[in-house]
DNA sequence: ATGGACCATTGAAAATGTCAATCATTGGTG
DNA sequence: CACCAATGATTGACATTTTCAATGGTCCAT
């Protein structure tokens, strides 16, 4: 759940609607709302990443989950949790889905029987590989306007907002 | 929706869990991704601001939709689903709420008797007024890493991802 | 005047989010 | 050692959100 979603309504609004009011609201209180700015630039790159990812059967959670496992990371699913801020039981879903798709495997971690620990299957890497691909090239499309230098500010800045210690 | 949720799971968690997990993840791959780094960071600032507004009985949505509403722009519920990236439908739910509790009215637009223009009443700028001051503080916590500088090229870099034209 | 597009609204179905309860396991303490 | 509170995974129930198609009123270009 965001602010503001993922949602469609391209149906059709594609046409030649009053911009003037978009103007006006852009120009609002809002558009210095840092919350905002950041629940509309997600949603927008959020839905141009679900839809690159979906030719490979893929969604940016399941890519998410896929591309930990992939990197041998190895995490439990207790850490996916709340690296990703899912419910332990959302984990298990997605989990479930990856692992009927023979991507990903459970293994029991040795060092705590109570928890899996997340691998991939050599094909969960390749599909990840391709994947990446996909994801990567959405990533250049939405950072085309800004320079490398302002895309590594970008993304320390995120990191800051995203991993407040 | 996002990647990511805003999902708690902070009950059990809040003790000494195995931090090498974490930080090995935050490692990976993902990372360096733009779309997840927004979504986390998404999740948590909405989090945030969602826990200050409630005292004020709003959530970013209502908050959101009410600031638009109380700074006169005169939205009408369709650029408010644009806007704000929600379907239609949605948009009356929001309004519903809000006109119920007494905060906005429905003005049927003199220029297109089809649609509704949103503006607020006495007691919503107050609201607003109100819930802006937390939403303000709220924000002002998140950024308390930052300086200002800093804010204002997050805010502008932010801006080209959620407006591109 | 007519027809096609558009706004707001409704309602239903699918997807997500939230939460409490359960089982197996762990680790610390008496 | 035996116990017990805390933890990881899982399930199932319930609430909220999302998505979408259908409808009635209005606009506008022909």
């Amino acid at each position: 759940m965001s602010i503001i979603g993922e949602t469609c309504y391209h149906r059709a609004m594609a046409s030649k609607t009053r911009l003037p009011g978009r103007d006006a609201l852009r120009d609002s209180v809002l558009g210095g709302d840092l919350v905002f700015l950041l629940a509309r630039a997600n949603a927008l790159t959020l839905a141009a990443a679900n839809a690159a990812l979906a030719e490979h059967g893929l969604k940016a959670r399941s890519y998410s989950v896929l591309a930990l496992a992939a990197d041998g990371a190895r995490p439990t699913q207790r850490e996916l949790a709340e690296f990703l801020r899912l419910d332990p039981s959302q984990v298990v879903a997605l989990v479930d889905g990856l692992e009927q798709r023979q991507l990903v495997e459970r293994r029991t971690d040795p060092a705590d029987r109570r928890a899996n620990v997340l691998v991939a299957t050599d094909a969960g890497r390749d599909l990840f590989a391709r994947a990446q691909q996909a994801a990567r090239a959405v990533e250049r499309g939405l950072l085309a306007p800004v320079t490398p230098e302002e895309h590594e500010r970008l993304a320390g800045l995120l990191r800051l907002l995203a991993f407040p210690d």
